[in-house]
Parts: C-alpha cells; sequence; structure tokens
DNA sequence: AGACGTACCTGACCGC
DNA sequence: TGCGGTCAGGTACGTC
C-alpha cells in the first residue's frame, strides 16, 4: 500500500482537483471495504463542497463545507484518480462527480481500504486516529522523542517502526530503507536504539520519506497516483525488493528475511 | 502490557 | 493453457 510518500502524492493531487468544489453525485457499487461504508453515505456528500484535503498518517482527510471530514484509508491496493466518462470497471468501488463533471474513483482490488464520515471536531478523538504516534515530518518528532517511544520495547526495530503507535506513516518499505540509511540492523531491539542511533534513524526517516515525497512515492504493482501517473521513488530504493542486487553502500548482496511474517530487506554489512 | 499469528481479499507471478 | 502455491504496500483482533 501506499505508504506516507504516496499519500501525500495522492493528497497534493486531490487538493488540486477537489477543493472548491461540490460532490454532484456520488455512487456507491460496493460497500463493502475493511469495514462498510458509512450508513447514507453517498446522502451525506451530495451537494457538499471540500474546502481542504488533508492527512494523517496514512489517512486522506477531505474537509467539507457542513464541518464533517471524508476520511480515506487506501489500504493496500486503494487508488483514487480522477478520469473523464469512462464506463467503471472491476475494484471501482465508489465513483464521485464533482460540479465539474469530472470524477474521482476510488478502486481497491484487496478492499483493505475504508472509508468513513466523522465530525470534524471529533477527528482527534476517532479510534483510527487517536492512537497515532508523531507525524515523522512534523518539527516535534525529534531524536529524544523516538528514543522515549522505543525505550524498553523489546521488539525487534523493524517490527515497533511498522507500529503506528511509535511514529505514523512508515510501512514494510519504507522502515526498511530507513533502517538502511541508518546502519540499523531490522533485528535491534527496538529498546536499544537511543542516542545517537536514535539519532541517525531519526533523520533517515525524515530524509527518505521527504525524498519519496519529492519523487512523487513509489509505484509497485498497484499504486498509482491520482493523476494517473507513476511515481518514481521505487527507482531509489537500496534495499527493499533487491534480495541478491548489490547493497548500494558497500557493494555486499542484500539480504531477505521474514519477521512477522513480512519481508524485510537489509545489507548485514552495513546494518548492525 | 506486549508480542505473535491470523484474518480480511484479489491478482500477479512462478513452476510444473 | 491451466493449476496450485506463494507473495504483495496495512491494520485489527484474538490468544498467549
Amino acid at each position: 500500500m501506499p505508504e506516507l510518500p504516496e499519500v501525500e502524492t495522492v493528497r497534493r493531487g486531490l487538493a488540486r482537483r477537489l477543493v472548491g468544489r461540490r460532490f454532484a453525485a456520488v455512487t456507491v457499487r460496493q460497500r463493502r471495504l475493511r469495514r462498510p461504508l458509512p450508513p447514507r453515505f453517498a446522502e451525506r456528500l451530495v451537494g457538499r463542497r471540500v474546502e481542504a484535503v488533508g492527512r494523517r498518517a496514512k489517512y486522506l482527510l477531505v474537509e467539507l463545507d457542513d464541518g464533517q471530514v471524508l476520511l480515506v484509508h487506501l489500504g493496500m491496493s486503494g487508488r483514487l484518480f480522477i478520469d473523464g466518462a469512462t464506463a467503471p470497471g472491476a475494484h471501482d468501488h465508489v465513483v464521485f462527480v464533482l460540479d465539474d463533471g469530472s470524477r474521482l474513483t476510488y478502486h481497491d482490488a484487496r478492499r483493505f481500504g475504508l472509508m468513513a464520515l466523522v465530525r470534524r471536531d471529533r477527528l482527534a478523538a476517532h479510534p483510527l486516529l487517536a492512537g497515532l504516534g508523531p507525524e515523522p515530518l512534523a518539527a516535534d518528532f525529534t531524536a529524544p522523542v523516538l528514543a522515549a517511544a522505543l525505550a524498553g520495547r523489546r521488539t525487534p526495530i523493524k517490527a515497533a517502526l511498522l507500529d503506528q503507535r511509535v511514529v505514523a506513516g512508515l510501512g514494510n518499505i519504507y522502515v526498511a530503507e530507513a533502517l538502511h540509511r541508518a546502519g540499523i540492523s531490522p533485528r535491534r531491539l527496538a529498546g536499544s536504539v537511543g542516542g545517537a542511533r536514535a539519532a541517525n534513524l531519526l533523520a533517515a526517516i525524515k530524509d527518505v520519506l521527504a525524498e519519496a515525497i519529492a519523487a512523487g512515492g513509489s509505484s509497485l504493482r498497484d499504486y498509482v497516483q491520482a493523476t494517473g501517473e507513476l511515481g518514481y521513488f521505487q527507482a531509489n530504493f537500496r534495499v527493499y525488493d533487491r534480495e541478491g542486487r548489490p547493497c548500494p553502500a558497500c557493494a555486499a548482496p542484500v539480504r531477505r528475511l521474514v519477521q512477522s511474517g513480512r519481508s524485510t530487506f537489509y545489507c548485514g554489512r552495513c546494518q548492525r
């Protein structure tokens, strides 16, 4: 799925196209996503004007003129794209028609995504958002904050960084890339990442996310930007999905291991 | 409390 | 060409 850089790329694309527009019609073709769409979903959206498109972690926050926020999570295979008048195809679950005649389609083969409607003043307390850790690119996400979140945890650092309560927005790809940049083994216990290591890791997280956003995100097998174009950060992966190929830093072959059921790519020489 | 396995769902890909 | 097995960017839940 889209991780933070991909969601941020979609957010920027949506903001350009949606802000100031009204929903003229909303068609639900499949309401069973990870959770069912809210009751009266289409009725609650039609006629509403979009005031802003924000983001928290991997959630898109479409702010509406009646104080509601349309919250969208893309799961692993969710896409949002503006298209013309083509007929909806397989896995096009929701079609939003805008007042300028353009259409926004939500497409999600695996249906691990979700949408919710939340009052803006209740957003922070909403169960989907309340437990999220700091935004990794925010100024107040600092090395001491990261070190404190990791302190005492006996789980591998790989698993800790995937935990959205520690830091919100990283997924399997960017965790692997950040750990490589920081020279930290994915197997190292989270609680042993403090001091200079935490500072290195913090910088690596911020750098890799910022670079990926600047590149328009990554595009694996089913991720496309809001505009339909492909991001190209995947060309810059140093370890992710590069098993057996040389580490860009030391040329040792990139290795793969499985941690809590998920692939981890790393350099056994650079990462300790 | 925290860590682990499993479930959700479909498609792509690989080897036979 | 078809079939079965494996894997995929995420999260939530049950169990220990």
